[in-house]
DNA sequence: TCACGATGTGTGGTCTGACCACACTACACG
DNA sequence: CGTGTAGTGTGGTCAGACCACACATCGTGA
């Protein structure tokens, strides 16, 4: 039996884990209603309410009211999800140092853009490609060119494959994007900086095409680096 | 303004939020009470109670029950705790593949390591050494062993100094130590792989120590490496 | 005068019961 | 046989009531 001196919200959480742990829940299925888990640990709604709550901002779960087989608590499990509110409210509470965030992304995209050069079979890059095209195809504003950047730089981790590393990159997107955005006043001129970071972009996938892992390396760190320092001359 | 059809607790959610981005909410300072946050964003206090919720996971707050400085809901931002709740659950639910928390392990204990070898003025070692000190003093059970294995790479990653990548270290943290213990069985002699591992920190920090990084990125990738592969040889 | 204990006050933690909107189900009616 | 309407169960929310706790205050006794 376990202690019975945490909150109550606490021991849900710890009973659904279990569960989640022990295979007695698994993704797509259906967690008890509230009321019926409240009643099952003898808690009340609110506290399994809390509980809930939790699980679904971590990404665990997906909630949806009215009746039939979609609605209700249902395990999702969606990797990055949580991860991806769990940063922007870090670095919301100034608990991140942008310098840090930096040298994040350029360890885990250095590590993803090798393992795609590395990889035996040729990796699927149409996701990446096709934002590249999108890019490309007509002026955006530093905002949506920007997203749209970010973007690209997660489907990179996407087809990586490696889904702890896509969650990461899925958290830091938030704070990725909100630096660059920050930094474009300090920039010479936006036009420049866009169509070089547009033809580093496709640089960087020349290389992974050609299984390169050592240029590739090099192509994604010059370009995260080097917008990073062309934005903090001043 | 804006719009008003999300759900109550992610109105409050965002409130928070927005204060935290304003500035008007720093670390170190209290939340209004929940009462009182229930009136002024005219919603129930159930609702802004699932707010202050997910950020306690989330790391964010500290919320402690009694009156005084210490009470009420804190801002702490503390890195690390909310990852690691969500690393934890998002194992539990199968969300991530074991490789692939090793992988990413490796890539950024590989690049602590070379930071800290590569680090002009000598990083303090005192925390990681003062944990194989412990290790070392005495026969330990398999699990407090790895308990403390995984304390010293979470050590190694602090520091160095990134906060992120500290984070992200501490959210692995259990998922680690769960696919460590879960290895056990598949080891030939645990006395001898204890003994390994054990010599093999030294030799980790020794390497940061001569400032060798290439000699201390090695040391880490054949030790993590090392122990997965042998844990999977079955 | 000072130490100490009873009391007051405000905090989070929890439970209960009551609505609401919603979406699907089942049944009755044309 | 189709169709629409009432039913049922879901999450979402609110209001109010306690509780335990920790500090602040003030009185009382030494």
């Amino acid at each position: 039996m376990p202690a019975e001196d945490r909150r109550a919200w606490e021991s849900v959480l710890a009973h659904i884990e279990a569960d989640l742990l022990g295979g007695r829940l698994r993704p797509g299925d259906r967690l008890p209603g509230e009321r019926a888990l409240a009643v099952e640990l003898g808690v009340g709604r609110s506290s399994v309410r809390e509980a809930i709550r939790v699980l679904e901002v971590l990404g665990l779960i997906r909630t949806a009211t009215g009746s039939g087989p979609s609605a209700g608590a249902i395990i999702v499990a969606l990797p990055g999800g949580g991860m991806s509110a769990l940063m922007r409210l870090q670095v919301a509470a100034q608990g991140f140092p942008v310098a840090d965030v930096v040298k994040t992304r350029l360890v885990l995209e250095a590590s993803v853009v090798t393992e795609l050069a590395e990889a035996t079979d040729r990796p699927d890059l149409a996701g990446p490609e096709e934002l590249l095209d999108v890019m490309e195809a007509r002026e955006l504003t530093e905002a949506e060119f920007l997203a749209l950047d970010a973007q690209f730089h997660l489907a990179l981790a996407e087809a990586s494959g490696n889904q702890v590393v896509t969650a990461m990159m899925a958290g830091l997107r938030t704070a990725i994007e909100g630096y660059a955005r920050a930094g474009v006043p300090a920039l010479v001129s936006w036009p420049a900086t866009s169509a070089r970071l547009m033809l580093e972009h496709r640089g960087i996938l020349a290389t992974i095409t050609a299984a390169d892992a050592e240029a590739a390396r090099r192509a994604v760190q010059s370009h995260i680096s080097g917008y990073y320092a062309e934005t903090h001359l001043a």
